[in-house]
RNA sequence: GGGUGCUUAGCUCAGCUGGUAGAGCGUCGCCCUUACAAGGCGAAGGUCGCAGGUUCGAAGCCUGCAGCACCCACCA
């Protein structure tokens, strides 16, 4: 192995062998495991957020393989209809070309071609990411099996009138020109203003006053309303108002819907361009009157003046027009929310078409059973909450999406408007016995892109047919997610997964936090903060991440600021860290939090960390190198020790695994491989293995605990950091006869309870207490470490005696002691530093090392820690109260500290006057 | 207007059923001791957001407050 470790010559290379050997489909005849991958944009790069779940997903996955289930990670991509469409509209445009100048079918081919050609960005980037999913089962959401999948739910759920056809106010993106739904509307809160509009009467004597933050949309005013319990405006039900700039007459109408509190008390009803209105309107039956066009300019029905007005534009108009005929009351500020499209960023318009909808209450109340009685489980629980509140508010869904990139809608129209759903227009005709000279046209639409999506659990397993694979892992294990698709996703993957096949799509769903920048700020493009996990995995020179971050940018402008924030925080770029340091990191990121700082300073960390492991690793290897003749073995006190705290280590893995606590698995890991076998067991073997002191019996016990422990190490880390892993294993495993091809298909370490030693642990403890106490001396004075103390031992039992003994060789080298001189009682110990372990004392003679004020300032520090601990204690057993009440076991255990603190606070005491003698 | 989450060391975060406050990075000493300087050994650093309450005992449980973040909602 080299010195040092390097992650790129290793990686692709262990990746392509277990690929080419099939290791990643599911084998065995164990329990179904299956994850779904939640479908990355096809056309789109993996970012942070993916690679953590990807991450998450590969462990568990690798967990569940490992622990001899028959272990299926889904993989596949979404044709993401609105992204997609838009990225391939603007490239379009950049060539001077439109889509509709194009045709549908060409258009649709050149999407086609977009997706070959970026579609393996994605898969390349999940297998440097070390991800098992089984590559012979990828799909794509407009593959032919999925995109039959798609017509089949469509067609069922319309057959069991589930999905229907509707004409009424939807939330249209005029710049799309399509209708979305409510999920993907953003609201927020703007700055606006509020214009005060009279309305006279029609009779001309005096007027309303309405308040209105959408003047324009009067040109549609088909009433105005005041509160029934309004007294300002009794008796004036019915009486008919003359809308301004319109040449119409409106009545003013008494009805509920109008706040008296708000503004005159008096509201404008526009049912064509507004949710309220629209049911005030569809309640009173009042006219719809539609004054906006597809990309919301003023239609053909308001007053010529304005017709052909952007929306925005005829604003402006019908503001000056109203105020040129005195007409406009007052204007003030006022904060309103707006709606805007996610995608387009445009306002959205709420419009009148003809869309397909579906009825959502039948199936929200399944979905609503299956998480009440625990068929599906959230992590962390809470979220059930979320997904309460939300579903049990549901309102229909709009599936529909004026497009042409997407699953087309399987319906044909007959010349008379009769409406056919079936499989193809030849089965339509079948169907319903339509002869061939009546023409069909089918829906231009195509669906939604959450329709398929909702399939996603069931399609990929091979629904509507009765696969082998949707028997065997439908429904689901896990599923993993982030909280902000859960409506979109979630909840419809519930929701359809109940109906097509009455059984919850997954057991379990686990929402992980969403990956903010160090900052906390969200990783975006136009922030100019998004890393690539590659870039952390291979690493990138300054000025091509400058390039990266400030190419393709929708607003150049910010171009320089993110130029200067980025070589600001990187000034030499990023290095190249690996992928398992990388994973490292998003485990330890892998918290109950919703909001997770990345740091690239943790991923060295883990980096770092990989190396102790590598260099571990050499030294095993080299330490049992040329194999010792076959004979009887004998294991250590740390031997059997660190078998001990492995044992304890995997149960707290598999614990948190259980729990997805993957920040707690990795810390338990990073804790036992640094501190416990590397700080400690290793630096005890070497007497043992090196100096050649020891018995053959003890060597090899020591030898194969090593090997034994490593081993065992490296499967439980596997899930986490599985290249590292991999490599080392190939080394470690033959040399305990293992033969296996690959630490993937080996079995996770299963619990051990009886490696634990209470009694073991305890008498490693003492001896590692003694060296820390001589430890702790040698450092405070800066005693190098060449120098070989000799010491002198007071006070000590003669079990102290025996553990000191027993060990000697391990303290003596690791505490750089180089002779010990017992004192029989009475005897004194010249000028020392003095360490205490229990009673025992041990003595570093000062003379030539120790610099008495500095020993004195050593003694005074300790001193009054120990007493502050002191008083608590006997404050704590003072008080009566504790005494009677607190565990017997707290009690006693107090009782101990305090004896403790006394008996150190003594030997202080002493200890500071013998030393101050000095002087 | 409802709802959720967060507040612990300079920074990023753990702290499981209440019982001696922890890690990584950063900082300060000493050390190239043949697994590892991407390292070793030692050290400094915290009124656990604030105020009450429950309890023998609170970072943790309850109540209120403050700050931050997010989600949902049709108030013109």
């Amino acid at each position: 192995m080299d010195k040092t470790y390097s992650p790129g010559d290793i990686e692709e290379r262990i990746y392509r062998r277990w690929e080419s050997e099939g290791l990643f489909a599911p084998a065995g005849d164990g329990a179904p495991f299956c994850i779904v991958i939640p479908p990355p944009n096809v056309t789109g790069t993996l970012h942070m957020g993916h690679a953590f779940q990807d991450t998450i997903m590969d462990a568990l996955t690798r967990f569940h393989r490992m622990a001899g289930d028959r272990a299926l990670w889904q993989p596949g991509t979404d044709h993401a209809g609105i992204a997609t469409q838009m990225v391939v509209e603007r490239q379009l445009l950049a060539e001077g070309q439109t889509r509709h100048a194009l045709g549908r079918d060409a258009f649709n081919e050149r999407v086609w071609r977009w997706k070959e050609e970026s579609g393996g960005t994605i898969a390349r980037q999940m297998r440097r990411l070390g991800a098992s999913v089984d590559w012979g089962r990828d799909r794509f959401t407009m593959d032919p099996g999925m995109s039959r999948a798609v017509q089949q739910a469509f067609i069922r759920l319309h057959e069991d009138g589930l999905i229907y056809r509707g004409k009424r106010l939807v939330n249209w993106d005029p710049v799309l020109k399509t209708a979305v739904s409510d999920l993907e509307v953003q609201s927020e809160e703007e700055n606006g203003t509020l214009w005060h509009v009279r309305y006279p009467f029609a009779d001309g004597k005096g007027h309303v006053t309405v308040a209105t933050t959408r003047p324009e949309t009067m040109l549609g005013d088909v009433a105005v309303a005041f509160n029934p319990d309004d007294q300002r405006y009794r008796g004036l039900d019915g009486r008919m108002l003359a809308l301004p700039l319109t040449g119409r007459q409106i009545p003013l109408i008494a009805d509920e819907f109008a706040d008296p509190a708000f503004g005159t008390g008096c509201v404008k009803l526009t049912p064509a361009h507004d949710f309220n209105d629209y049911e005030v309107g569809q309640r009173r039956g009042l006219p719809l009157i539609n004054i906006l066009t597809a990309d919301a300019k003023i239609s053909e029905e308001a007053p010529t003046a304005y017709r052909g007005l952007d929306r925005f534009e005829a604003r402006k108009r019908v503001v000056a027009d109203l105020e040129a005929a005195g007409l406009l009351e007052k204007t003030e500020p006022h904060r309103l929310t707006i709606p805007r499209g996610d995608r387009s960023g445009a306002v959205i318009e709420p419009w009148l078409t003809d869309q397909w909808y579906v009825r959502i209450a039948p199936l929200a109340e399944p979905a609503i059973r299956a998480v009440e009685d625990g068929r599906i489980r959230f992590v962390p629980a809470n979220w059930d909450r979320t997904y309460f509140e939300w579903m049990r508010n549901i309102k229909d869904w709009c599936i529909s999406r004026q497009l042409w990139w997407g699953h087309r809608i399987p319906a044909w129209y007959a010349p008379d408007g009769s409406i056919y759903v079936g499989e193809t227009e030849a089965d339509v005709r079948k169907r319903h016995g339509i002869p061939a000279d009546i023409a069909l046209r089918q829906d231009e639409d195509v669906l939604d892109t959450w329709f398929s999506s909702a399939l996603w659990p069931m399609s990929t397993l091979g629904w509507p047919d009765k696969t082998k694979e949707l028997g065997t892992y439908y429904p689901t294990s896990v599923l993993v997610t982030g909280f902000d698709i859960i409506f979109f996703w979630v909840a419809r993957m519930v929701m359809f997964g109940l109906n097509f096949t009455g059984e919850v799509p997954f057991r379990e769903v686990y929402i992980h936090g969403l990956i903010r920048d160090h900052d906390g700020q969200k990783m975006s493009k136009s922030k100019g903060n998004v890393l690539d996990p590659l870039d952390i995995v291979d690493g990138i020179g300054l000025e091509a991440l400058v390039a990266k971050r400030t190419t393709g940018l929708m607003q150049p402008q910010v171009a320089p600021a993110i130029e200067r924030a980025t070589r600001k925080q990187f000034p030499d770029g990023i290095r190249a860290y690996g992928t398992d340091a990388l994973r490292c990191t998003f485990a330890s990121l892998a918290t109950l939090s919703r909001d997770l700082r990345f740091d690239l300073g943790r991923v060295e960390g883990y980096r770092n960390f990989c190396n102790k492991l590598w260099n571990a690793a050499r030294f095993v290897l080299l330490m049992t190198e040329e194999p010792l003749p076959a004979g009887e073995e004998m294991l250590s006190l740390y031997d059997r020790w660190i078998r001990s705290r492995l044992a304890a280590t995997t149960a707290a893995v598999r614990d948190a695994f259980s729990e997805f606590r993957f920040d707690l698995a990795a810390q338990a890991i990073y804790e036992f491989t640094w501190y416990e076998f590397c700080d400690w067991y290793l630096e005890f073997s070497k007497p043992v293995l090196q100096s050649g002191d020891a018995g053959e019996a003890e060597r090899r016990g020591a030898r194969r605990t090593l090997l034994e422990t490593l081993e065992k190490l490296l499967r439980l880390l596997h899930p986490l950091m599985p290249f590292i892993t991999e490599e080392i294993w190939q080394k470690i495993a033959p040399r305990i006869g293992k033969t296996g091809k690959s630490i993937m298909v080996e079995p996770f370490p299963g619990p051990e309870p009886s490696a634990i030693s209470a009694a073991v642990e305890a008498e490693a403890q003492w001896t590692m207490a003694s060296i820390l106490g001589v430890r702790a001396i040698r450092g405070e004075f800066d005693i190098a470490p060449s120098h070989q103390a000799a010491v002198f031992i007071e006070n000590a039992s003669a079990e102290d005696r025996r553990r000191f003994e027993a060990s000697a060789s391990a303290i003596c080298k690791l505490a750089g002691i180089g002779e010990v001189r017992w004192l029989s009682p009475g005897e004194r110990a010249p000028q020392s530093a003095t360490a205490t372990v229990g009673d025992m004392k041990i003595h570093l003679p000062m003379a030539g090392l120790i610099d008495v004020d500095a020993e004195l300032a050593r003694l005074g520090k300790r001193r009054s820690k120990v007493e502050q601990e002191l008083a608590r204690a006997n404050a704590k057993l003072g008080n009566e109260n504790f005494v009677r009440n607190a565990p017997a076991d707290v009690v006693t255990q107090e009782r101990e500290r305090l004896e403790g603190f006394k008996r150190e606070l003594a030997q202080l005491s002493e200890q500071h006057e013998r030393v101050a003698s000095l002087r």
